[in-house]
This record gives structure tokens, sequence and C-alpha cells, in this order.
DNA sequence: TCTCATTAATTGGTCAGACCAATTTGGTCT
DNA sequence: AGACCAAATTGGTCTGACCAATTAATGAGA
């Protein structure tokens, strides 16, 4: 076992950081962009009633309802969008699942976007650009610690050729071109290892995870020589099967990564707001 | 910083471990058990929708269709469920939410279960008891390193006050009584931990995660003795702001629970399957 | 016998309107 | 103020209809 340790170090959080969560329903109601042009970035609604969802879902996670509000009722969105109630109930129906509103009879009401599903986190990148750069740094803390692991329990198992097929993936990056995204890359890499562990849950959560961020992040600049060493270190790690030195190596890529979107967040203030 | 690992340590791995995933269509079809009562465990339709969504969840998690196959048309759904096609609509719409089935004119069709959402963890758990142990384990394996990854996060931010708190959690643990179950204080170390680094991403993991699990999982025997070791180590952790000592701690904490899952498992072979 | 274009049947998508039961709301009475 | 009651509102259920897209069946041609 190596003597290193699978520090995550948060401790350079910066201060006074991106506000998230607790206020999203505090944001100004006064917003008043056409969602429908902001929801067209990934989603395209296959019938009215997804287009009737998307619509608002995207006014809910925008703070359009508080928490706890009532949501208008199914006869009031009828009007609202020309529709039929069949569709404006398969609509709320998704928003159900999404876990946005909770539907009783007498009323739905709007819930916390703390407490719903995953599959929210694509739609609030669209939607909050303010919001967007802790968003993704969040989403990079639990990234990371998810591919060490799931590298662990795959090293933990792997056969011969299920290492050689890791390493073949990890081969895919060019420094030279700037066309191969060290990004894809890593969830590649994610997806072949689960893949060879086979657990359903860290699967579970990958699809998620994937969905929901895949299509939805900038091109970052990276120092390609650094990717090199991280790739390279990467590979001596699957090829002699140590779990420690791939989970090691996976945590510091990641929290450069990390440090790298602070220091873009702090560059850009506009995007900063105070936390508690 | 400390010298520590965070020691996943998979390498025990039960040798022919217990089949999960790639095989769930392949369950004879011709388990005729009553549905019903069988989902009747946790979930409670709240209307007609979606007492027919999970008869439907259910029969798919069961492998009564394979993936690929069609889903029945929605107007002999209609006809076997003795409902309407808005009913029978909002019911598809739930299994679509649910990432189980894809929804297209012409016909829906059944998506392989490794493609869902998190939410289908509970009804597995609740449905397939051969699969029930491998699941958990894997549980465990994911929620372990989520919780050291949140205790890590908190700790980088944690006032006196809120580190406080958390230790207040843990001393309410009581190696003397019985009721005092470690799992639900390690729940809510994890519901506290979150709160203070407020991270949504791990949230909302966090979330699917305790919806799923929550009130599935078996009393287990565990040794009071070491847990009140574990908890006295955890405190230690907190209150010292140890984020290397915590994590530790809680991986290993874990990694026993594990190791003591797989060896139930192999007591009980009739649930072990061979894999690949 | 096979291939491919055309046709027919099936399927999901949309819509209108109706009734029920439960909740919510507003007003009244104490 | 508080308790109570009646009316309006709301979600839940159901029927039946038409459209558009896909799929399956059919038949002609190679």
């Amino acid at each position: 076992m190596g003597s290193e340790c699978l520090t995550i170090a948060v401790n350079q959080r910066v201060t006074g950081s991106l506000e998230i969560g607790r206020d999203y329903t505090l944001v100004s109601r006064a917003m008043n962009q056409s969602l429908h042009d902001i929801a067209s970035k990934a989603d395209s609604p296959k019938n009215r009633a997804e287009e009737i969802a998307f619509i608002l879902r995207d006014e809910i996670l925008i703070g359009q309802y508080r928490a706890g509000e009532r949501l208008p009722s199914e006869r009031d969105l009828v009007a609202r969008f020309n529709s039929n109630r069949g569709a404006v109930r398969e609509a709320t129906k998704i928003l159900s699942e999404l876990g946005l509103v909770s539907i009783q009879p007498g009323g739905a009401r709007i819930v916390a976007v703390e407490q719903a599903t995953l599959a929210v986190l694509g739609p609030l990148l669209d939607m909050r650009e303010e919001v967007r750069p802790q968003l993704i740094i969040e989403f990079v803390e639990v990234f990371s610690a998810l591919v060490a692991l799931s590298a662990r329990l795959a090293m933990s198992q792997a056969t011969e050729q299920e290492r050689h097929n890791l390493a073949a993936i990890l081969d895919r990056f060019d420094p030279e071109t700037e066309s191969t995204d060290i990004r894809s890359i890593m969830a590649e890499f994610m997806q072949a290892s689960i893949d060879i562990h086979n657990n359903l849950v860290l699967r579970l959560i990958g699809n998620g995870l994937r969905s929901q961020i895949m299509g939805r992040l900038d091109q970052t600049t990276s120092d390609r020589a650094s990717d090199r060493a991280f790739i390279d270190a990467m590979r001596e790690g699957v090829l002699s099967s140590n779990a420690d030195l791939l989970a090691t190596t996976v945590i510091r890529h990641f929290d450069e990564a990390r440090k790298r979107l602070i220091e873009q967040a702090e560059i850009n203030p506009s995007s900063l707001r105070s936390k508690r």
C-alpha cells in the first residue's frame, strides 16, 4: 500500500464562496428572460407535456416560486399553455418525479431544490449563470471521489485484459491535438471501470452525473504537460494494478482542476456572492 | 495532514461474487409471485397512475421483460388494468422518468436497469431477495466513500459551533440500549455534514441514496464495543477538526461492516451466484 | 426466393368535456 | 379569537375522439 493520502484538500476553499442552495428561491423573480430559449440549450421536449414540464421546471429552478408555495392549478396551467389537462397532468407528474413539486389533492406545492433529484443538476447549470462556477466546483469535488473509488474497486478485481483496456482508453490522450478532451477520457475511464467492478449503485449515480454534466461544461484551458503527467501516472497505476497510486493520482488531478476553477471564479467576481 | 491512507480495501472481495446487473433481465419470467404484495413493502401508490406504474416497474425489475422489448401498448394496459389512457399515460411517464422505459411514437421499449435512475434501488431491494446482499454491499462501498468525502468537506469549513453539533449527533450513540441504531446516527451525521459544506451535488446524491435505502435495511448484528470505538474516533476527529482521522475512521468502519456482510452472504450460499 | 416500395394497422400524442372526492377557503356563528 | 360550516377549488378518474408517426403486413418486381 502506498503512503500517500487521499487528500481532497478543500482547505483553500474560496472565502466568501459562491451562493448555492439555500437561497435558490430568493433570486429575484423579476428575472424576465425567455426561459424557453435558455431551456433549449440542452433539453428538447419530445411532446407537449415535456415542453410544459421543462418550462415549469426552469421557472421553479430560477426561483420564480418559493418552496412551499402553491403551483398554479392544473386548470390554470391549461389556460396558460393553451393545452389540456391530460398534458398538464403529465407535466406535473414529471415535476413530481424530479422532486420539485409535491402533488396532493387540493393542490400541488413547490419543493425546495435541495430535496430534488440529480436530474435538476443539468437544468440548473443551463439556467443559473451566477451559480455555475460553484456548482461545477462542487461537481468536481464529488466526481473525483467517485472516480477514485471506482478505480479502486476496479483494480481489486480487474483481469489482465481489463487493465489493458483501461490503459488503452488513457492512451487515447494526445497532448498535441486539442481535440482529445481529457474530460471525455475520464468519463470513458469511469464507465470502463464501472463495467469492471459492476457496482450498480455507483453505476446509477454515474449515469445521473454523466447525463447531467455531459455537454454542459465549458472548454477549460488546462496545462497539457501536467495532463500528460496525470495520464501517465494513471496508466502506470492501472498496468501495475496499484489502486493507491491510481486513487491518489485521480484525487490530485481533480484537486488541481478544482483550484483552477476557483481561481477563474475569483477573476470574475461578478459571479461571487457571500455565503451565510 | 496525517499520513494515513483512505484505504477502501476491496481486495478481499468475495470470489465468485453475487450476480447483479447484467443478467437482471434473464431472471425467469415464470416468477409468478404477487407483485402487489411485494411492492406494498415500502411504496404506497397515491393514485391509480402510481399504482399502475409501480406494478409495471416491479415487473420490469423482476425481469419479466427484457431490455429492448416492447412495453404493452397503452390501450392494452388500459384493458389489463381496467383503467383509462390518461392514467396509463401518467404511469408510463413515471417509468420513463425512472429511466426504465423509453417512450417513442410507435411504441415504448424497456431500458436496461443499468441505465435507470437511483430511484430503482429501493424497489430492487424490496423485490430481488437473491440480489439484496450484493446490492447492500455495493451500497456500503459507495456510501462510505461519500460519508468520508462529506466529512472532509465539512471539516474544511466548519465553525466551532457546527463541529459541536456534529459531535452531539455522535453522542446520541449508546452502546447499552439496542435502540440507538448506529446507521441512523450515520445518516444524521451525513445530513449534518452536508448542511455544513452545502455541496448541492453531494446533497442530491445523498437524498437519492437515503430515500432508497432508509427503512429497507435489515437489522444487522454489530459489535457494540467496536461501534463505541468507532463513534469515539469520529468524535475525536470532529472536535479536533482532523479531516484525515475522520475520513480514515469512516472508511475503516464501513469496510468492516462490508466484510461482515460478505461473510453473512457466504453463510447463506443460496444467495450466491457466479459472476461472469 | 428475396428485395423493396406501398399499404394497412398499430401506437403514441393531443384534445374536449364530464363527474367525483378531498382539500382548501371564506364566512358565520359562538 | 376560535370553532364550525358551506361553497368553491383542486386533483383524481373516466370516456371517446382525432391526428401523426411508426411499425407491420402486403404485394409487385427482380
